[in-house]
DNA sequence: TATATACATGTCTTTATTGACATGATTATG
DNA sequence: CATAATCATGTCAATAAAGACATGTATATA
């Protein structure tokens, strides 16, 4: 298996909390469970389908207005259990990440190379951004202590986003502080010097 | 594709800094860039093949002792254009991250949930041990300024990887202290009692 | 000198994942 | 009422990636 098939068990801890659809596990995804794991409606239909096949979640199929079909998924005794033995086993790994930005950086060898300025800036920008996506997610739903009874581990994770994107932005910002605006050094290609 | 070859253009920033052999490349994955981006011998090897077709980098065969062959590979003009266009070409883009970990805690949904602690305490001891090797690593590599020279962007993104991992840790310690160590709650399954 | 470890290169099968293709219904908006 | 956005479900081909299978050499160490 390329990971370990991690997506099942999230669509059964989804199914778990409450019956859902295809359309909405995919847009499960967009919110911030997407911020540590990430599908297409692509592959979660078919794998709805073989998880069917194995008896781990069945559906029932609903109508909604005169006649747009839609399957509801729900977790069987089976994928419950399955669900709950992932959940007890403590993860003794640790998911390797990717990061195309990092790598292309690793590859700029020196700290006056004109394209730094731009590369960084650039990152920074989308990072910023979805910084504040996160804290408004934060602010909207876990703004009260209430809202995290029945959600906590929503919460850390989120809370976990939020730490992460904050120092991200502050690696970027301290490698901005040192890296010139306009460019001394050749950039490999045609650099223009103002 | 899955991501956009990015691993094409790792293999041409190594090669463009020194000839390699396809067994050279994978263990490049095994220090520093690895925490940014992994790939085995098997992807490797019949991806040195398929870029040498397309003429992006070319190969030198060498023989060690009496009769082990190994190739070094190096980046052709065609190849280190390429490099350069993607060096220049700033990212804008976030690979979106995976981490199952953060993803199983997301289904804990009781703060009182006597898994919680375990979950939290193997974690923390992974990414303590990682954030010491990269420490370490640090240490050895770019101890005084004239290491880091020629080197600022592996710099730069070491010290990214000990300042996630930091933070990870972080992260962990203080969600840490507000898990209990005894389970009062039930586990979903069967929780000793102490 | 036995032997374990590292060096070295490949293939093959399976699984994971993407992106494109394909279709149609419902609802909100102008 | 037109039409755009969203809801809804699928398939298919291609690429990415893992893990197992396969083979042999060179070197360090006991």
């Amino acid at each position: 298996m390329a990971q370990k098939n991690v997506l099942q068990f999230i669509i059964l801890g989804l199914l778990n909390e409450q019956p859902l659809t295809g359309y909405e596990l995919t847009k499960a995804f967009d919110s911030d469970i997407g911020e540590f794991w990430s599908a297409r409606h692509s592959q979660i239909y078919p794998l709805l389908n073989r998880m069917e096949g194995e008896r781990l979640i069945t559906h029932e199929t609903e109508v909604t207005g005169e006649k747009l079909e839609r399957k509801r998924y729900a977790v069987t005794p089976v994928g419950a259990e399955m669900l709950t033995r992932w959940l007890n086993e403590p993860t003794r790994t640790i998911t390797p990440g990717k990061d195309e930005f990092a790598l292309k950086l690793y590859f700029i060898s020196d700290a006056s190379d004109g394209r730094l300025h731009v590369m960084l800036q650039t990152q920074l920008q989308l990072h910023r951004s979805k910084l504040e996506h996160l804290e408004g997610q934060m602010k909207s739903k876990f703004s009260t202590d209430s809202q995290i009874r029945g959600h906590y581990g929503h919460y850390l994770i989120l809370n976990h986003a939020i730490r992460r994107e904050t120092e991200y932005c502050h690696w970027l910002e301290d490698a901005l502080a040192s890296a010139p605006a306009v460019a001394d050094a050749d950039t490999g290609t045609g650099a223009k010097r103002s």
